[in-house]
DNA sequence: TTGACAAGTGACCTGTCAGTCATTAGTATA
DNA sequence: TATACTAATGACTGACAGGTCACTTGTCAA
């Protein structure tokens, strides 16, 4: 399992660096100082390799806005904290950014690309619920050109700290985007992207998964949690869901407990959403 | 020659549809009809026809933009005319424009990388340009972010009609842009990008063109010009650059012949710089 | 009809890749 | 020490890539 994690680990810096066509197996497996057989016992191929990388970091980023845009009480506070935590994300992990913006290419296998596209997706959704939320009370047939103007954003300026390698003030950078989304939804009257535009972009997006696929999920999980209070945490969320007996709040608190982990963003994700909370 | 341009239309399907990396020459060539020993007798290798296809189509838009926004009168019009030759373009020649979306990793030749990162330069100075003279009157310290949002707002946008079969409304969009970055000109306050953080991101952009150089590109496309007029025109423009003798006045109205034939576009903002007009 | 020459062909060359598997090294138990 | 087992190795395979070149075809004028 640790071996795992070095692939993935040295196989970030290479393709970040040179691309993912462009990087052989033997290069990672060089970089790692193991053989090219070790890791084929960690990965089934290398497009597993890839598509293991993407899950791991948007799980993370999508569960971490998943929960600033439910939880986050103050209207005032969350656009700015929404654009921190996308922008120290990307910083924490540019070498898996670049890889994101690089590699959008349609060419690569059409599993990986649906899957990032997933997870543009679930993006998008939590982006228009905050706008929904943020500006209710202005003109609603602006709200998709506003989730647009967003992601235009977010393109742009995490390019100027990727690609070129400048000091970074979040907290300068996240209050200019604040100010200029609402801006936008300020002053907007004349929008581009129509309800019905937006029904024809938007292809069905995945099921949630099921209780049996979550619990699959958890039950992996737990074998890796060594901390005490998370362990027992997902052991009691585990029972729950087999059984549910446990008040909102209680679940609410078990979920609270395991969210800082890297390893429970993902599973804490499904839980917040299977128990609409 | 029509070998040459049959060989770049089906090869630019392709590349639009699988990606540079992923389209064999074999495949090009199957999709041509000719064999693959043709191939190599229009181009050199795999990486010169994608130089070409770069160079065809930026050229042509890089040289329009420019064309739009020092002869454009009305400040009024100015930057609906340009928002609308960028989609225009980008509409036309969509497998193109998927292209170079798709195809901006490093992972590429260093020396295509460094031809688009030219180009981009060479619009992004343009799209200043008309920043500075449109919002002349309002804080010069916003002047970047506001190039940085309309770059944004172009990509965010054209991704709408490029990946989804969306039909455009060219005027519409249009107008909500211009809107839109005019509400930000107006209204922002707190800039991100400053005067400083400009240096560093701006690597020094490519000579211009000596007259040699712009001559011998002159003196290969009189071969290639049929229409009387436009090649009269270049001709006596030839002359000129050998011999300067005519007025500012004769020159300008001379590129004038010669600027909607798509061939002579990039010859036409050469010779526009190096005329100052 | 001939011969000269350009245009076009595709089998072939060399190199690289993802992925396999017979073998070996390391380790823990009896 | 012997045995049983897993972890790890790297030479190897087959597929396919870009690029070459000896050869064929087509088209002229003489």
């Amino acid at each position: 399992m640790a071996k795992k994690q070095l692939i993935m680990e040295k196989a970030l810096e290479l393709f970040a660096k040179q691309g993912f066509e462009a990087t052989s197996v033997q290069q990672i497996t060089d970089h790692c100082g193991i053989s090219k057989g070790a890791f084929y016992l960690s990965f089934k191929s290398k497009d597993e390799l890839i598509s293991a990388l993407i899950d791991h970091f948007m799980m993370q980023i999508t569960s971490d806005i998943d929960y600033i845009v439910k939880n986050t009480v103050s209207d005032e506070k969350l656009l700015y904290a929404f654009y921190y935590k996308i922008f120290e994300n990307f910083n924490d992990h540019s070498d898996f950014a670049k890889i994101l913006i690089n590699e959008q290419t349609q060419s690569m296998n059409a599993e990986l690309f649906s899957k990032i596209r997933h997870y543009d997706q679930l993006m998008e959704k939590n982006i228009l619920l905050m706008v929904e939320r943020l500006y209710s009370h202005v003109d609603r047939s602006i709200k998709y050109d506003l989730v647009y103007c967003i992601k235009g954003f977010m393109s742009m300026y995490s390019h100027l700290f990727l690609f070129f390698n400048i000091p970074l003030d979040l907290d300068v950078l996240c209050h200019s985007l604040v100010e200029k989304t609402n801006l936008l939804a300020k002053h907007t009257t004349l929008p581009f992207i129509s309800e019905e535009l937006m029904r024809i972009i938007e292809q069905p997006c995945q099921e949630e998964a099921t209780k049996e696929q979550i619990l699959e999920i958890l039950t992996q999980k737990l074998e890796d949690i060594e901390e005490p209070i998370e362990k027992e945490s997902l052991l009691l969320l585990k029972q729950d869901l087999l059984n549910p007996a446990f008040s909102p709040a209680i679940v609410k608190g078990l979920l609270e407990n395991i969210r800082h982990n890297p390893h429970c963003k993902w599973i804490s994700f499904l839980l917040r959403r299977y128990y609409k909370l």
